[in-house]
DNA sequence: AAAACGGGGCG
DNA sequence: CGCCCAGTTTT
């Protein structure tokens, strides 16, 4: 069977990449050496932070030779200031490698470039598919976030699985008849649109085929396993109750808890007491509009969450009077069973 | 699987 | 100023 490979994703990039697309020295050639240089000079390294050093490299060592002829020191010295100092070392032993070994051709099969000191998988696709137009799927931190965003894939990238995913992924979605150009293009797609933080999803070519996009979750890819730091929370609620009334709101986008109900709310940075508490800014709009306000402490509840640990203290409030944003629901204290609430809440509300 | 490797951007 | 970024080699 001679299944179509679909090439949507690919037409959508190319076509941004030909409209979008900066114009680099590195991409008016296709000569193997010069691609070679720009990629291991732009291993962890910005695009504005490279320019100069490929522009000087290029004009010192124009072929691979007088690369490998001129000392290690010098080669330092033009690297300096770039950080990862094992990129230039190990830039010079490939392309004395080259000379002797391959009689100073770039090598032509993928094998063989991806054996180059400092050449990984990442950079030996970049250089084939780019220079030869060989189908091989780069995978780099934008091509993470593009596919995981457009496929809202859960697997983190920073596991081996992940990897696995990622690079069977990609390969599976290449161009292969334009290799190169597809390849450029959705690394600069992430570069210059599918941004890590604030993507203007509104103007891109791809939001209807986004899958995080569709689902409002484009901030949380590409998922990342990480030494998950966790968080901690301070929430104080205050279950507000006026004879048989009391108070709801419904959570938000952008944190947890989305769409589930609880008692307003007043987070804070650290653990307060309720006397710092009643100084505190975002207490005094809640109990503005209101009349004999008697507090009464509760308890304490330590919720545990993957990411976060809330430290959270309830809080009665008996009024006689009260005027709450709309955004508050008044409910009778009988209805309250009806609102889907948090498990943190929920523990509040049975024990009283 | 995890650490080391540098410098820059960001809040 | 601490935190994040992200390919390759080394441990």
């Amino acid at each position: 069977m001679n299944m179509e490979k679909d090439l949507r994703l690919s037409s959508i990039l190319i076509r941004w990449y030909e409209a979008n697309k900066r114009d680099l020295p590195w991409r008016n050639t296709s000569d193997p050496y010069a691609i070679w240089l720009s990629e291991v000079i732009l291993q962890q390294t910005r695009v504005d932070q490279g320019y100069s050093y490929y522009n000087k490299f290029i004009q010192k060592y124009p072929k691979v030779d007088m690369l490998a002829m001129a000392d290690e020191d010098e080669v330092l010295k033009l690297w300096q200031g770039l950080g990862y100092y094992s990129r230039a070392r190990n830039l010079q032993a490939a392309a004395r490698l080259i000379v002797k070994d391959y009689n100073g051709v770039f090598p032509r099969q993928h094998k063989d470039v991806l054996k180059l000191k400092g050449v990984g998988d990442y950079t030996a696709a970049a250089i084939v598919s780019i220079s030869y137009n060989e189908p091989y799927a780069v995978v780099d931190g934008n091509v993470y976030r593009v596919l995981s965003r457009i496929f809202a894939i859960n697997e983190p990238i920073d596991s081996g699985k992940g990897k696995k995913v990622f690079a069977e992924l990609a390969q599976e979605l290449l161009d292969d008849a334009n290799a190169g150009l597809y390849n450029q293009a959705i690394m600069e797609f992430g570069a210059l649109q599918c941004v890590p933080v604030s993507p203007r999803c509104d103007i891109c070519p791809a939001s209807s085929i986004c899958l995080a996009y569709a689902q409002n979750k484009v901030a949380q890819y590409p998922k990342k396993a990480g030494k998950q730091k966790v968080r901690n929370r301070y929430f104080n609620y205050f279950d507000i109750r006026h004879g048989e009334s009391m108070y709801l709101r419904k959570r938000g986008d952008k944190d947890i808890w989305q769409n589930l109900y609880e008692l307003p709310l007043v987070e804070t940075e650290k653990e307060l007491t309720i006397e710092e508490l009643q100084k505190d800014e975002k207490f005094k709009p809640l109990f503005e509009a209101a009349s004999d306000v008697k507090i009464q402490y509760i308890r304490q509840i330590k919720h545990v969450l993957s990411h976060q640990i809330i430290y959270a203290i309830f809080y009665k409030v008996e009024v006689s009077e009260i005027r709450l944003e709309k955004e508050y629901l008044k409910i009778g204290v009988g209805d309250v069973d009806d609102y889907p609430v948090s498990r943190l809440v929920h523990k509040y509300l049975e024990q009283l």
